[in-house]
DNA sequence: AAACTGAACGAACGATCGTGCTAACATCTC
DNA sequence: GAGATGTTAGCACGATCGTTCGTTCAGTTT
């Protein structure tokens, strides 16, 4: 029964709720999720503030939408593709690698659109900053899940702190998105490629592992 | 001649200044340069916005002036503590330590100044982008010189690659910094710890030594 | 004492912010 | 067809933004 809607009245709303999360994703990577103005959003796209408005309730509820939206293209840009590899060393890897590609490639034209905006709201309150602390426990716990499957595998030690490697690793991609956009340099990526390598190998039991070549 | 001025008018406003810069500092390192507003900081110091205004010139002016109050607080908090260390790897790991204390105490509100803001204006090119591209490389240089000391020293390998080396520390500490202000946790900042003594370790000629201890 | 300098104030400017209202219009349900 | 429902536009609101201007007053210089 309930479906997707074929109400075409509903499905013109979302179309622009659509087209109006498209460029504040974009805004909010560059110029953070405070840069969002409706106003700004509605001349970008056409559309009157007042319709733009309607669409949300509110700015923060526009606000909040922006977050999901991210995840969404996070999700795509990055977790799907590791989705055919099989668990263990490689698929870790290959998330890493993803996630600097998904940096590098400008997915969000500023950069991670996360790193962006976690620091903008890391130190304050609210709903804002609960969404995002959501998103970046989900991440971490989906790169410590995915070093799990490869200890289970045997191919990493049994007494790896997944917690501080997971840590390690985020830490590695991060710093080189962040020193990669502020300096528009790729020397960053190729550090944090060679040094998540090293932090993989000294973790590996077979530290020859073909997939840490 | 020059030498500072005795001028009581010009002193006056200086410390006013200071005033301003103090308060600028932190409303900037939780909520971002660009909600450093005029007419709050008036309102916050009791002063009037003309004021403030005056005392700048222009909100970019305060912008750029709250980068550089903050950069001297930075280098009160960090640097200067482990200028009585001789060089070598125990510098090294003081000046590590020293920034997650600086982080963990917050000796800014929301953490660190720097992270906050260069998350903030890493793509928007402009003289606030230039000033903290700068400070960037000012402290990515400081570390790379104090572990520059240590290898001299014959504490680290000479074929250690000082860039890569650097920046995984400075990964570790960005990372630490965020994800505790984030999820408002004490574990980040051990975990940083840990993985940075393992990085120096791994890099030492004697990873026994003292100064890793 | 007169002339000058610099900090700070108060009032006003045009612009933009988020947010309400009401009306027009398309689309669905009956 | 009539009536309910949902999207979008137009207009106005109070608040706040950065900035300008003229004035007041403390302090320096001559």
């Amino acid at each position: 029964m309930a479906g997707p809607t074929t109400d075409r009245r509903l499905l013109r709303g979302e179309e622009t709720r659509r087209a109006v999360l498209r460029r504040a994703v974009e805004i909010a990577s560059v110029e953070g999720l405070e840069a969002l103005s409706i106003g700004r959003l509605a001349t970008d796209l056409g559309l009157s503030k007042s319709g733009v408005f309607a669409g949300f309730g509110s700015k923060e509820e526009l606000q909040l939408a922006t977050v999901r939206a991210a995840r969404r293209i996070f999700a795509d840009a990055v977790l799907a593709p590791v989705a055919d590899i099989p668990p263990g060393l490689a698929r870790a890897r290959a998330l890493c690698e993803g996630w600097l590609a998904y940096s590098r490639t400008r997915v969000f034209p500023g950069g991670c659109f996360f790193f962006e905006v976690t620091a903008e709201f890391d130190a304050r309150p609210g709903p804002l900053r609960d969404a995002l602390a959501d998103s970046a426990r989900t991440w971490h716990r989906i790169v410590e899940d995915t070093l799990a499957e490869a200890r289970t595998a045997g191919a990493l030690r049994p007494d790896t702190d997944l917690g501080d490697l997971a840590f390690g690793l985020i830490a590695l991609l991060e710093a080189a998105n962040s020193q990669a956009v502020l300096h528009e340099e790729d020397t960053p990526y190729q550090r944090a490629g060679r040094l998540l390598l090293r932090l993989l190998r000294a973790e590996a039991t077979d530290p020859a592992d073909p997939a840490l070549a």
